[in-house]
DNA sequence: GTGATTAAATTTGTATACATTTTTGTCAAT
DNA sequence: ATTGACAAAAATGTATACAAATTTAATCAC
């Protein structure tokens, strides 16, 4: 009778599997391009092969693992070019994620937003890196959230989780962090202005500048490794 | 030793369990929301479960399907909020897909998209609204191709295949047809232009309008119902 | 008849066995 | 040393057996 409160809804071993490996490939904890060998995982993760081959079916369709027929699965390798390419998409959607939350947003939400700004703000002064992608990942989050569209969120979620690797990090120059740490500032005023089409230019320019700081970092990795 | 060009790369029973479900769910020959019977489609599909299964994680991930822990696979539905939200989301895509277009086509792309136009108006002029449909669909194709961004594409497809059902189901009114149309017109004059800004607002224009005339029908089709 | 209770049947989740394919390692020939 | 052939080993793909859960049906009290 009460099974719909305390439904635990524990998950099933694909499940728990595909989270897990998500976690391990989006971490860094296993390398791009290296495969992904059954028998070992089964002993790892402790499930046997059924639910880990239905984890791969599902990480396959979020772009973190591609599948080849009889040779088994490797975590998805990330060229440049895609980098490049989903930040292309990823602009366009924070863009509009930005114009539909100016006219959706209510002022709960815009004086939290306005609270991990300063989150952002005290990172930034003690040069503490990981709080600022932290404050800076929550804001765009509630951005997100104010926009009212689930499937927005969802494409977005899906292209950042794809990046993540590199986006978080390739440490960016104090120059790129000041002028950055400025355009949210700027954010936040068009947000409280409710000025939609402003702040939804100034996002797609705030993550194609990201894209610029991102690909040049991953370009003078790739020279270095050469 | 010519592996490379010969391998027909025969699918795995899974991927083309996995192709043919989702034929049949785009259709519409499996209603929404209709239950999805392991034991029925192992059947119908003649394949064993495993693959089976491993096929219903890849349609989940498209959001074709959904996966309900212990109790089955259902064939996902879509709520009017949620075709809004789907195309809120494509508008802007097809928008960024459109500005990279005029900046990246070629003089060939854009003849084979003129030759399509006509096309489109031929059917048009016919009221052959099928003939119209795959005229539509291969022009949008073609600017989405023109954009070079297989991200974008990507998300765009995922998006459009999921609400395909219901949009290529509302037949629309010959007047919302005839703008239709000229914005058509209007499109290719700005893609030969190569000017983008103004070719990503008329695309953006383009698909909320349909999103309007897709709604409207779906809307009217909920009240005949009831 | 209605509703609760419980047993049976069905269905999903997981492990494992078997079948195919791919990869690895050995050895002879050049 | 390198190549090619081929056997052995390992890995993936598929089917099936078993376990656990859910759904259906049947029974009984009221």
């Amino acid at each position: 009778m009460l099974d719909h409160v305390l439904a635990t809804d524990r998950a099933t071993l694909a499940q728990s599997a595909a989270r897990r490996l998500r976690d391990m490939i989006i971490e860094g904890r296993i390398a791009a391009g290296s495969r992904l060998n059954e028998r070992v995982l089964t002993e790892q993760l402790r499930v046997s092969r059924t639910p880990l081959r239905e984890a791969f079916k599902v990480l396959s369709g979020e772009g973190l693992v591609e599948l080849l027929p009889q040779r088994g699965a490797i975590v998805a390798t990330l060229s440049v070019a895609e980098v490049d390419a989903a930040f292309e998409v990823m602009a366009a959607l924070e863009g509009l994620a930005g114009e539909l939350a100016c006219a959706r947003i209510t002022p709960d939400e815009l004086a939290e937003i306005r609270a991990l700004q300063f989150d952002m703000l005290a990172s930034h002064a003690r040069g503490d890196l990981p709080g600022y992608f932290r404050a800076n990942m929550a804001i765009h989050d509630r951005i997100n959230a104010a926009a009212r569209n689930p499937l927005l969120a969802q494409s977005f979620r899906q292209l950042n989780q794809r990046i993540h690797t590199v986006r978080y990090r390739a440490n960016l120059s104090q120059e790129r962090w000041d002028e950055a740490v400025e355009e949210h500032a700027a954010m936040l005023k068009l947000l409280e202005a409710r000025n939609g089409r402003a702040l939804r230019a100034l996002l797609e320019a705030h993550l194609l500048n990201k894209r610029e700081a991102v690909v040049a970092a991953l370009r003078a990795q790739e020279a270095r490794a050469a």
